[in-house]
DNA sequence: TATTGTTATACTCTATAACTATA
DNA sequence: TATAGTTATAGAGTATAACAATA
């Protein structure tokens, strides 16, 4: 373990930024933003869900969800229905229009990961994949157990 | 090259932000956020240069450099000087201050990684490293040169 | 004419705090 | 008391457009 990859914040961030920003591009037409399709995908993974359980998925604050989800409701996307069991919750739906355009989305996706991994192996691919669950894995921990360096409330 | 990467923008993004978040979270003491660090570890590295050398390395417009360079200054990170050539330009010079704390924030930072690949072979951080370098490289290629899919001007 | 950097303005995403309605 | 969701407000980051100063 001596190798330490040097400035590893600053590549998963180009990386990153770079592929939703060339995804974004490519979206554009469809009036969504990349924080909007990130919920989406989810929506169309999941199935409708609770506003609560799309801010646990999405890792943000529920007030996060409730504004995206009010523009993307604003702009036909989804819909917010009333929860059968729970009066204070609401279930959100992707609606028509949104199934309709997602295989499109998701063949747009397919191409721009082919594009974004091509030179690469599959054995690379599989140490990519494997390594970045990894780091999420391993932060998801520290941030759970907070190190003595830091100062738990 | 049949193995494609499920989700590749959500784990890149979801590894992306953990980590910065731990970041931000580590050195909330010293006032700067995750873009202003981003930038003063362009500044450390590559030494002194102007507004728009410093756009080009963060693959950000001038405004926002602008922006992110004024509150900085306000709080002492750095200075911007005038250039001794070009009377339009100006360097933009880390303080003391920046200097003084850059070793510790260096130490925190090297912590965080290895945190970050606890798990992780050597083998398999340097085709980590390899990969993230290929995906931007890539991606930076596909913008450069815009696929059929797409409208160029 | 082109480039460096700014001001003015606006947008998205995200968050904290305080609140309503319901459980 | 706790939870789902909201309003009010604010901040960071980013951007377009118009502009100034200089090359």
């Amino acid at each position: 373990m001596t190798y330490r990859i040097d400035r590893l914040g600053t590549l998963l961030q180009d990386a990153s930024r770079r592929l939703w920003g060339r995804f974004e591009h490519r979206t554009a037409d469809y009036g969504l933003s990349a924080a909007q399709w990130r919920l989406m995908g989810h929506l169309l993974r999941e199935g409708p869900m609770t506003q609560i359980a799309l801010a646990a998925l999405l890792d943000v604050e529920p007030i996060s969800v409730s504004r995206l989800t009010d523009r993307m409701e604003q702009q036909g996307w989804l819909r917010r229905e009333a929860h059968p069991e729970d009066r204070r919750a609401r279930i959100v739906v992707a609606t028509a229009k949104a199934c309709e355009v997602a295989p499109t989305v998701r063949a747009l996706v397919d191409g721009l990961y082919d594009q974004a991994l091509s030179g690469l192996s599959d054995e690379e691919r599989r140490v990519l994949h494997r390594a970045l669950l990894k780091i999420t894995e391993n932060l998801q921990a520290a941030e759970a157990q907070p190190s003595s360096s830091e100062t738990p409330k």
